[in-house]
RNA sequence: GGGCCGGUGGCGGAAUUGGCAAACGCAUCAGACUUAAAAUCUGACGGUGGUAGCACCUUGUGGGUUCGAGUCCCACCCGGCCUACCA
C-alpha cells in the first residue's frame, strides 16, 4: 500500500509471457551434446493429442521440468525433449463423430496442446520434438517392425484373441483390465475371436524382466511387473493315453503330489480331445466342447462359477505308479497357459477337489501335514493345501519325504526315469500387436502366395498410410477396404501379392519414442549415433503408474531385443522411475466431464499465472500420491508469491541496521531451507520445497522488518532464495532476478552451496523427559557435553518436581536433542 | 481367494526414518486498516478440565518390543489399487 507508486504489482500474465518469448528467442533450452559436462537426459511420458491439456498434464510435467532445471542448475547438460504420441484411435473416433479426417484431427491438436503447453513455461527443446504419425517417425517404427521379424522376434499365428467389439480391433493381453474383461480405452467387455495376428516374442525376455538390476525404480512398478510376467516354477511331466499310447505334457507347481493324480483334464481345446474320445462319449463331449468355445465367444466368465466338464472315455497312465486314471475336459482348464492340460490332485488343489467332488471321483491324500491327524480324502470338506511343512505319503518309494525338499527330490526322480523334467511357466503372454484399424503404422509386411510373408525392404520404407480411406469401422481392417493401396508386388519374387492391411498397436510407437527424440529429423537411422551416445540411456522417467504392466513393459522389452539385435546398448532403455499420482477432483473423485469436476488449467494461467499453478500442484500433495484440487488452496499459493515479490522489491519499512542476532538467524535459516531443499529435489519431494521456502520467506519478511535489508545478509538470502524457486516458478524467479540487476538467466546459475558454519545451530532446545513423558525444556549450547546436558536436567526446578526426591535408576541422552530420566 | 499401498486436527498434509506429533498451507474466529467491502496485516486455532501456571488424553482398533513408538513386530477393522479357474 505505501509503496504502490514505485513498487509494480505482480502481474504474472505480462511477465510470463515475456519471459517466455526471450527464453525461446534465446534458445535457452536448446541442449547440444557438450563433452564437457555431464549429460542429464529427463524424459516426462509423452501426451496423446487428445485436443486439450489437461490438469493431469501439469501434475505430470511440472516435478519433471523442475527436477530438469534443478540438474541443469547442478552443472549438467540437461535434455529435457516433448512430442506427441499421435497414432490413435481417439482420432478415428472423433473422426466419425465429426466427420474429419484423424490427421486433421490430430495435428490440429497437436498445434493447439503445444501452445498450451507452452504457458507451463517448461524447459522443453522443441526443436526435438517427435510426433509418432509422422512418415519420418514411423518410417523407423517399420523399420523397428521389419528388424524384429528377421530376427525371429515377430511371428504371425492364428490363435483365440481378445476383440473389443466397440473399437473393433484386437487388443494386447495388457489392454484388458478388470475382472469383467473390458476394453483399457472404452471399457467395453472383451470377446474371443479366432484371427491370424502378429505378436512379437516378449515372452522371450520373460524371465530378464524380471530383473532389475543397475536401475532405480520404485518398488511397486516392480512388483507389478513381477506379477504381471507370473514366473512359477514345477515340472512338465508327459503322460500317456491307455488305449492308443496318445502322449501329452501336463505343467505342475507340485510334482510332488503327482501320486495323487486320480484323474486329468485337458482344456476343450485340446487337439487330443478328438483324437482319444470313445465313442460312447463323443455326442456328450462334443456338445461340451462346443458349448465351451460358444461361451468363450461370449465371455469366459465368472470365477466362482459352478465346476462342469465331461469325461472322454479315454484313461491316462500315470507315469509315476502305473495307475489308469479318466481322462476328462473342462473349461477351467485354459489352452493359453501351461500345455492346456493338468493333472488333478483333488486332495490338495481347491479347484480339482470341487470337481472331484462333483464327478465322485476319488481323493487321496499324499502329503501329510506337520501336526495334524491322519487325514482321508472321503471326509475332507476342501483341499488342504500342500504346503513345505508337509511329509510326503502314499506315494511309493518318495514316501516319507519331507516337504522342504519334496519338489526337487521328485524332479530328480522324474528326470532319471526320463518322465518328465523340472520347468518354468510364465503368465506373460506375446504381444499382440496387429490392430484393424486406421489410424496407426501400417505393418510393413507382404503376403506373397509363393514366398510367405515377407518385410518390406528398408529403402521402400515407409509403407505410406494412405490418405483417401473409409475408415468407419466395419470389423474389417480400413486398410483392406481402399481400392488400391492392397496390391502390390512381392519384394522377394516381384509377382503379385499383397500388403498386410493392420496396423500397429501404438504401444510400437512409444516403445522407442525416446531413442527418436536425440534426432527426429535423421534420415539414416532411427537415431543419429552420436546422439545416441552422448545422452542414452534416459537417466530420469517420469509418468503414471498405470504404465506398469503396459508401455513399461513394453520399452523394456523393446530395448532388451534391440540390444540383442545390435541396435542399442545395455540392459535397460530408463535408469530411473518416478511416478507420480492423481490428480482428483475438489470433491475427491476421479476427474470426468460428466461428473463435472474437472480443472481447467488454462483458466487457472489466466487468473493465477502458471507460476502459482505449477507450484500450488506441487504443493497440495506428495507427488507420487496425488490427491483432491483445492480452488481455495491455490489461493495460499498465489499469496505466497505476491508476498515473496512484495518481499524483494518493496522498500524496506525499516532501513535502518539489524543487530548481529537478526543477521544470525537469517543466514542459518537460508542455508538451512538450502541444504533441506536441495535434498527435497533430489529425491522427488517437491510439497516441502514450497513449505521450507514459505517458512523461509516468513522469516526473511520478519528479519527484513528488524532492519535486515541493507546488510550482504540480507542480499544473499535473496540470491540464494530466487535460486531455490527458480525450477518450480520459473518466471517470477528470473523477473526478480533482473529486477535485481543480475546477470541473465538464474536458469543458467550454478545452485548455491550451503554454508555449514552458518547453518550450524549455536543453541538447541533440550527436550527433557521423566519415563517418557516431556517435563521440561532447556535452552542450551548446540556443542553441550551429555555430562552437562544430564546435569542441566537433573537440576532443572520442573524436573525435581517430578522427580519427587527418587533417584534416577538410568538417564539416556541423546546428544543434541534429549535427556529422558528413568525413575 | 491372492498380492500391494494407505488410515495423523474441520480440510490438504509435515514429522530429521525410533527421540518435542500436528511444520507449511486452507478453512474458521477475533482484531487492525477502510464510509463499506475486497485486498493486506496481527493474533487464536487437536480434545477435555482449569482464570492461570499446568494436568490428562490424542496418529483406525487391540496387543507386544523399547528408557522412549505415528514410525518396528503380531492380530484385526476400514479404504484404495492390481490380479484372478495361471495348474
Amino acid at each position: 500500500m505505501r509503496n504502490r507508486q514505485e513498487t509494480p504489482n505482480y502481474d504474472p500474465g505480462a511477465i510470463e509471457k515475456k519471459w517466455q518469448k526471450q527464453w525461446e528467442a534465446d534458445g535457452l533450452y536448446h541442449s547440444d551434446i557438450d563433452e564437457s559436462k555431464p549429460k542429464h537426459y529427463a524424459l516426462t511420458m509423452l501426451p496423446y493429442p487428445s485436443g486439450d491439456l489437461h490438469i493431469g498434464h501439469w501434475y505430470a510435467m511440472t516435478p519433471s521440468d523442475a527436477h530438469a532445471r534443478f540438474m541443469r542448475m547442478q552443472g549438467y547438460n540437461v535434455l529435457f525433449p516433448m512430442g506427441f504420441d499421435a497414432f490413435g484411435l481417439p482420432a478415428e473416433n472423433a473422426a466419425i463423430k465429426n466427420n474429419i479426417h484423424p490427421k486433421v484431427w490430430t495435428y490440429k491438436n497437436i498445434d493447439r496442446m503445444r501452445t498450451q503447453m507452452k504457458t507451463m513455461g517448461a524447459m522443453f527443446d522443441w526443436r526435438r520434438e517427435a510426433i509418432s504419425a509422422d512418415p519420418e517417425y514411423y518410417r523407423w517404427t517399420q523399420w523397428f517392425f521389419t528388424q524384429l521379424f528377421r530376427n525371429g522376434l515377430a511371428y504371425r499365428k492364428e490363435s483365440p484373441v481378445d476383440w473389443c467389439p466397440n473399437c473393433n480391433t484386437t487388443l494386447a493381453r495388457e489392454q484388458v483390465w478388470g475382472d469383467d474383461r473390458h476394453c483399457e480405452r472404452c471399457d467395453t467387455p472383451v470377446i474371443k475371436k479366432n484371427l491370424v495376428q502378429w505378436f512379437f516374442r516378449t515372452t522371450n525376455y520373460a524371465e530378464e524382466l524380471l530383473y532389475y538390476d543397475g536401475i532405480d525404480w520404485p518398488e511397486t512398478v516392480r512388483l507389478l511387473q513381477t506379477n504381471w510376467i507370473g514366473r512359477s516354477t514345477g515340472a512338465n511331466v508327459t503322460f500317456k493315453t491307455a488305449v492308443e499310447g496318445h502322449q501329452f505334457d501336463i505343467f505342475t507347481t507340485r510334482p510332488d503330489t503327482l501320486w495323487g493324480a486320480t484323474f486329468m483334464v485337458l482344456a476343450p481345446e485340446h487337439e487330443l480331445v478328438s483324437k482319444i474320445t470313445t465313442p460312447a462319449q463323443k455326442d456328450e463331449v462334443e456338445a461340451y466342447v462346443e458349448q465351451a468355445l460358444r461361451q468363450t465367444e461370449i465371455q469366459r466368465e465368472a470365477t466362482d462359477k459352478e465346476k462342469s466338464g465331461v469325461f472322454t472315455g479315454e484313461y491316462a497312465i500315470n507315469p509315476v505308479n502305473g495307475e489308469q486314471i479318466p481322462i476328462w475336459i473342462a473349461d477351467y482348464v485354459l489352452t493359453t497357459y501351461g500345455t492346456g492340460a493338468i493333472m488333478a490332485v483333488p486332495a490338495h488343489d481347491q479347484r480339482d477337489f470341487e470337481f472331484a467332488r462333483k464327478f465322485g471321483l476319488e481323493v487321496r491324500v499324499v502329503i501329510q501335514p506337520s501336526g495334524v491327524e491322519p487325514i482321508s480324502g472321503d471326509e475332507m470338506t476342501e483341499a488342504i493345501p500342500a504346503k513345505g511343512d508337509g511329509v510326503m505319503v502314499n506315494s511309493g518309494e518318495m514316501s516319507g519325504t519331507p516337504g522342504e525338499i519334496a519338489i526337487q527330490k521328485v524332479n530328480q526322480w522324474l528326470e532319471e526315469r526320463g518322465i518328465g523334467h523340472a520347468e518354468t511357466q510364465y503368465r506373460l503372454r506375446d504381444w499382440l500387436i496387429s490392430r484393424q484399424r486406421y489410424w496407426g503404422a501400417p505393418i510393413p509386411m507382404v503376403h506373397c502366395p509363393k514366398c510367405g510373408s515377407v518385410p518390406v525392404p528398408d529403402h521402400q520404407l515407409p509403407v505410406l498410410l494412405p490418405d483417401d480411406v473409409e475408415w468407419k469401422p466395419t470389423g474389417e481392417s480400413p486398410l483392406k477396404l481402399h481400392p488400391t493401396w492392397r496390391f502390390t508386388t512381392c519384394p522377394t519374387c516381384g509377382g503379385e501379392a499383397e500388403r498386410d492391411t493392420d496396423t500397429m498397436d501404438t504401444f510400437m510407437c512409444s516403445s522407442w519414442y525416446h531413442l527418436r527424440y536425440l534426432s527426429p529429423k535423421y534420415d539414416k537411422g532411427p537415431f543419429d549415433p552420436k546422439e545416441y551416445d552422448y545422452w542414452m540411456p534416459v537417466d530420469t522417467y517420469t509418468g503414471g503408474i498405470e504404465h506398469a504392466n503396459m508401455h513399461l513393459i513394453y520399452t523394456r522389452f523393446f530395448h532388451k531385443a534391440c540390444r540383442d539385435m545390435g541396435i542399442t546398448e545395455g540392459h535397460e532403455p530408463m535408469m530411473q522411475l518416478r511416478n507420480q499420482g492423481m490428480v482428483l477432483g475438489e470433491d475427491g473423485e476421479k476427474m470426468s466431464k460428466s461428473r463435472g469436476n474437472t480443472v481447467p488449467p488454462d483458466e487457472l494461467v489466466q487468473k493465477y499465472g502458471a507460476d502459482t499453478v505449477r507450484a500450488y500442484l506441487i504443493f497440495f500433495s506428495r507427488w507420487n500420491q496425488g490427491g483432491p484440487w483445492s480452488y481455495s488452496g491455490i489461493e495460499g499459493t498465489s499469496r505466497w508469491l505476491r508476498r515473496v515479490w512484495a518481499m524483494v522489491l518493496e522498500a524496506p519499512q525499516n532501513s535502518g541496521s539489524a543487530n548481529e542476532r537478526t543477521i544470525r538467524n537469517l543466514r542459518r535459516k537460508v542455508h538451512q531451507t538450502l541444504a533441506s531443499i536441495t535434498r527435497d529435489y533430489e529425491n522427488f519431494e517437491f510439497n516441502t520445497i514450497i513449505s521450507s521456502l514459505m517458512e523461509l520467506s516468513n522469516l526473511m519478511i520478519q528479519s527484513k522488518q528488524d532492519g535486515a535489508s541493507a546488510t550482504r545478509a540480507w542480499d544473499e538470502a535473496v540470491d540464494i532464495y530466487l535460486k531455490m524457486m527458480a525450477p518450480v516458478t520459473p518466471h517470477i524467479a528470473e523477473e526478480l532476478w533482473a529486477g535485481l540487476g543480475k546477470p541473465y538467466s538464474i536458469h543458467t546459475q550454478y545452485w548455491p552451496k550451503v554454508d555449514n558454519e552458518a547453518a550450524a545451530e549455536d543453541e538447541i532446545t533440550l527436550v527433557v523427559q521423566v519415563n517418557g513423558k516431556v517435563r521440561d525444556k532447556i535452552v542450551v549450547p548446540a556443542d553441550i557435553s551429555d555430562a552437562d546436558a544430564e546435569k542441566t536436567a537433573l537440576t532443572s526446578d520442573a524436573i525435581a518436581r517430578h522427580l519427587e526426591g527418587k533417584t534416577p535408576r538410568k538417564v539416556i541422552v541423546i546428544p543434541g536433542r534429549l535427556v529422558n530420566i528413568v525413575l
